[in-house]
RNA sequence: GGGGCUGUAGCUCAGUUGGAUAGAGCAGCGACCUUCUAAGUCGUUGGCCGUGCGUUCGAGUCGCACCAGCCCCGCCA
């Protein structure tokens, strides 16, 4: 099905072409800015050059000649200046808004452009022996509202946990157990404690190059498979996962898989020699495996000892993925300093021979820092841990909702609570390109007004609100849409009617704070129509009706951009 | 030295196939709660769009050069 605005559109193109005065190539349109009072505008200036005329006067032409077939969401066609400007016919728009919405509630949006098309996710990818701090949630959170665009775009969509649980990094942590034993405690007060014997590990390590080769070789034991060095990184792994598990059901994240780079280890020879066989890369003279592309700097895949690395095992990834999924793209949520090697890592998929009918795609996220602009370290003491990070956003809320809706049940203000608390923590990350950095702004963060999650929140409470009352009140819907020409009302049904459009655009760009600023726009139209616009008070019951119709599908239409987002919207707050 | 990202209002940001008077929020000032949740709404103040040159009928948007900030550049991830 086709929904209204891209109905409206071709409508528009076909009107012009009618006209037989353009050629349909040079029919193009535009989305006027707000202050224009129109909704889409064909400008003249390409068409007129070609047919040497002045542009003004084309327009003028063709608002004369064209003619609005019956029934069509076009309303009105005038030309202002070298535009063409069309507007929407408010009442028929209107009836088909609400009734695509009414057929598809929280569903609304969702099309099957991707169909029979997979695309794989690589995100979050916390590291093992660490606690997920402010640092790795971007990529969980940026990551699972792609996995949700791209679902509701009708891919089908692979969403992979990439666990950071192999290589030289992990012999550290294995050598700093050896050494210091292991933590007697549970959940995220153990990897505290691993953590710190990491950390106490690493420092002395910089002095002591006996230690840098002990970790060196608890790396190789594990690559090997030594009983010892396994069963300590599993029980690493176990008590990692179950942390993270808990983090990832308040954020709402859920994988498809988590295989780890350890996943593909045994797969690694053989990965090394294809690499040497293609002739994308060579054995150097100390006996590492280099690979110069592109002319992109040189990089390792071998280590001179025999050892993997990271390159090493997202080449395996790659080739992996592609055997079992056959997707059309695997996108990868990485921190935008990671721009080189994924560039490198892309560049010898190609000199393999392999990623020809697949995209690569590496969507870098900026940096968190503080308000001051320094960096958050484990080492400077400054860092901010996702549990606290949410614990915290929630008490905070709560804190809110006992002063503005005192009267609301323990329980349930503590569900309410959770909701806005890591609702504002996810949307401090979606809200704005994630390329940027971010600041650590609790203030900003947790903001219960303007651009912010709360009152995104808030504006779909007001409108369940409202519908409660209604049902209590046994108040009619399914009124006639027609009646719903109140310039509130039109304002906020023409932005409900974008939401397919920004969903795909939100594709497109894998682009998040595209669907945050169609959310946020909605709520303040919103926010005019609940002022300007009576519902269980309208002046007749038919209006009333009519305008309950429009809160529904509001409420349906902020619960879809909230979901894509991966924010909860409460019933009140 | 090479490369990437960023530069738009005091602050945080939108502005993407180049189009009309560059938009929001926050902060500031002012107004609106006996009516559906004031976590709201309305008004108002505030811009050499980093700088320069170029392409174009037209540039915040495209090209080149420069400036500033952050980041990356073989045996970590």
């Amino acid at each position: 099905m086709e929904y209204a605005l891209e109905r409206f559109t071709a409508e528009v193109k076909a009107a012009i072409a009618a006209t037989g005065r353009v050629a349909p190539a040079l029919i193009e349109t535009t989305t006027p800015k707000p202050n224009i009072p129109a909704d889409l505008a064909f400008p003249a200036f390409r068409a007129a050059k070609e047919l040497r005329v002045p542009p003004p006067q084309l327009a003028a032409e063709l608002a004369a000649a064209i003619s609005i077939p019956e029934g069509s969401l076009i309303g009105k066609v005038e030309a202002a200046g070298p535009f063409l400007n069309f507007s929407m016919h408010p009442q028929r728009l209107a009836a088909a808004v609400l009734a695509e919405i009414a057929a598809r509630a929280e569903g609304y949006g969702r099309q099957p452009d991707g169909a029979g098309q997979t695309i794989v996710v690589d995100y979050s990818a916390p590291n093992i022996a660490k606690r997920m701090h402010v640092g790795h949630i971007r990529s969980t959170i940026i990551g699972q509202s792609l996995v949700n665009i791209f679902r509701a775009l009708g891919y089908t969509v692979v969403g992979d946990n990439h666990l950071g649980d192999w290589g030289k990094q992990f012999g550290v942590v294995l050598a700093s157990i050896a050494m210091y034993g292991r933590p007697d405690a549970v959940g995220e007060e153990a990897m505290a404690l691993l953590e710190a014997q990491y950390a106490r590990y690493s420092g002395e390590m910089k002095e002591r190059p006996d230690l840098d080769e002990e970790a060196r070789r608890w790396s190789l034991l594990l690559e090997q498979g030594d009983p010892q060095a396994r069963a300590l990184w599993q029980w690493c792994v176990d008590l990692t996962l179950q942390a993270a598990e808990k983090n990832y059901n308040r954020l709402g994240v859920r994988f498809d898989h988590a295989y780890g780079e350890s996943f593909y280890e045994g797969m690694l020879p053989d990965m090394i020699a294809e690499t040497l066989r293609t002739e994308a890369a060579y054995r150097d003279e100390d006996g590492s495996v280099v690979a110069e592309l592109d002319k992109l700097p040189k990089f390792i895949i071998q280590r001179k000892d025999g050892g993997t690395v990271y390159m090493t095992r997202d080449i395996a990834t790659v080739e992996f993925r592609l055997s079992e999924f056959h997707p059309s793209q695997i996108i990868y949520v990485v921190d935008g300093r990671q721009e080189l090697h994924f560039r490198q890592l892309f560049a010898i998929m190609r000199a393999m021979g392999y990623a020809r009918d697949v995209e690569l795609v590496h969507i870098p996220f900026g940096v968190v820092t503080t308000l001051d602009g320094q960096p958050l370290s484990t080492k400077k003491g400054n860092m901010v841990y996702l549990e606290s990070l949410l614990d915290e956003a929630t008490a905070r809320a709560l804190a809110v909702i006992d002063l503005k809706n005192p009267d609301l049940a323990e329980a349930e203000k503590a569900a309410v609570a959770e909701s806005v608390g890591v609702g504002a923590v996810v949307y401090n990350d979606l809200y704005q390109d994630t390329k940027r950095n971010i600041t650590l702004d609790w203030e900003r963060m947790l903001a219960t007004e303007g651009n912010s999650a709360t009152y995104l929140q808030y504006s779909h409470a007001r409108c369940r609100s409202i519908l409660r009352r209604a049902v209590e009140e046994g108040a009619a819907t399914a009124g006639d849409a027609t009646l719903l020409t109140h310039p509130a009302e039109t304002g906020l049904i023409k932005h409900l009617a974008r939401l397919p459009e920004a969903l795909r655009e939100a594709g497109s760009r894998y682009a998040p704070f595209v669907i945050a600023d169609w959310c946020y726009t909605t709520a303040r139209e919103f926010g005019v129509f609940f002022e300007q616009c009576p519902v269980l008070k309208a002046e007749s019951a038919e209006l009333r009706a009519a305008r309950l119709d429009l809160v529904a599908a509001t409420a349906h239409a902020l619960k879809a951009g909230l979901g894509l987002l991966g924010i909860r919207a409460p019933e009140r707050m």
